[in-house]
DNA sequence: GACTACCTAGAGTATATACTCTAATAATAC
DNA sequence: GTATTATTAGAGTATATACTCTAGGTAGTC
């Protein structure tokens, strides 16, 4: 592989398990045992290897969120969407947590992930109206779902920040991806009033599957306050 | 004003303006014209600083989400806390921002803010459950009330981010109280579907008062995609 | 006035971090 | 082979930042 390559890699591998903030370009350089001269022999500055690292990650999500115009959705479609929206979120999970601090320094990255923000809404809000088409969900006016759909937005990028502030009680303790499923409960839970009565009961039980269990690292004397979101 | 609160409050003021993690402790200190030592004699280090701020936010928010249990809840009441909770995001507004780094750094604040998270979803829920008693939304299972009243929490928590994010353009534009607020649009949007007939018009009616306007600093080349979420 | 507790100044330090510079080495082209 | 280009090492730098240390001032009390 190239050392550019392995750059990337390992700059995306480092800056999700400890934070962009924490690790410094003269770190990824040790972690590939390579000087930092030669790491800014591929990129001019750490902001240029986060600028790539994103549109990587816009690729996949702007492939995964291609819809279908040829046919109508099914149940298999919307939960390939979500399993697939957090599978990208878990990979480049970095990214939305510390989105504020890596768009304040790089002007390209605001414009770019502004852009990408509203390529999403829109695909969220056009799987919609295509669950309403297929009878999956009622079908809503423009403006509420368009509402509805920066809410799943908010739900499904902010869900990992979420579970890392209010959940995890030790620094140590790392999230599974299985735990940031989790998120797509909360996404399903959105839609149960607008489910059509042909499909209640399929999408209930699917939603079933991703309820949180009860976290077994959490500390246990603050597991009943701690657990009433999750056990009622 | 002792020099102890002053230090709290530009702290406070500074970080709301420009990131905790753009300010130093040294720059507080000159904002106030004193000297680091100064500064250094009455606290610590910077965590307790954030720390003792994290304590007014916490006492201001647990008083506005006091809940009467001698009566039941009205829409004005309901209106209020939205309110109260958008202005108490407002006054210490950094504190989300960098939240997941802030409680990375100090274990006091991270377990009470945990506890904190608890008691707001809790609030929540209760809320949620006296409006059912009100008449003013259906009842709801214990299980949807508490995954609902989640989402409220990662909507309003959160509405301050995707505005900073998605929204604004220039990083030397700055929000105001007024779009913060425009999250209660989004709040009422999930409770739209469970309210009562009774209550359905009035509801709705109080959140068209919070509906997105298109923003004027928005640049227009970019105003036709960028606005859509909020001009259907 | 003198004792004490509190408060303040400001120079200074250890460490970190993004990034540079020069020289050397490998790969490729001809 | 030789010239050229691409790649790499690694010491080094400018700047920032959280925090320390010493010395001195101020206010209240007896």
């Amino acid at each position: 592989m190239k050392t550019r390559d392995k750059i990337l890699l390992s700059s995306l591998e480092l800056f999700n398990e400890r934070g962009e903030r924490n690790v410094t370009t003269n770190h990824i350089a040790a972690h590939l045992a390579i000087s930092p001269g030669n790491l800014y022999y591929h990129f001019r500055n750490k902001s240029d290897i986060i600028y790539e690292i994103f549109l990587e990650y816009e690729k996949l999500v702007d492939y995964y969120l291609d819809i279908p115009e040829d046919r109508p959705l099914t149940l298999d479609d919307m939960m390939f969407y979500l399993e697939s929206v957090f599978d990208g979120l878990w990979s480049y999970r970095f990214f939305h947590r510390d989105l504020e601090h890596l768009l304040d320094g790089d002007r390209r990255l605001r414009q770019d992930y502004r852009e990408f923000t509203d390529r999403c809404l829109d695909a969220i809000s056009r799987i919609f109206e295509k669950m309403a088409d297929a009878g999956i969900i009622e079908p809503q006016s423009d403006e509420l779902r368009s509402a509805m759909s920066l809410n799943v937005w908010l739900v499904i990028t902010n869900w990992m920040a979420f579970l890392k502030t209010a959940h995890a009680c030790e620094e140590s303790v790392n999230l599974t991806l299985t735990e940031l499923k989790q998120g797509i409960y909360q996404v399903l839970t959105l839609e149960i009033p607008y489910l059509t009565a042909a499909y209640r009961e399929r999408v209930l039980a699917l939603r079933e599957k991703y309820r949180p269990q009860l976290p077994e690292t959490r500390e246990v004397d603050l597991s009943v306050g701690a657990a009433r979101w999750n056990t009622v």
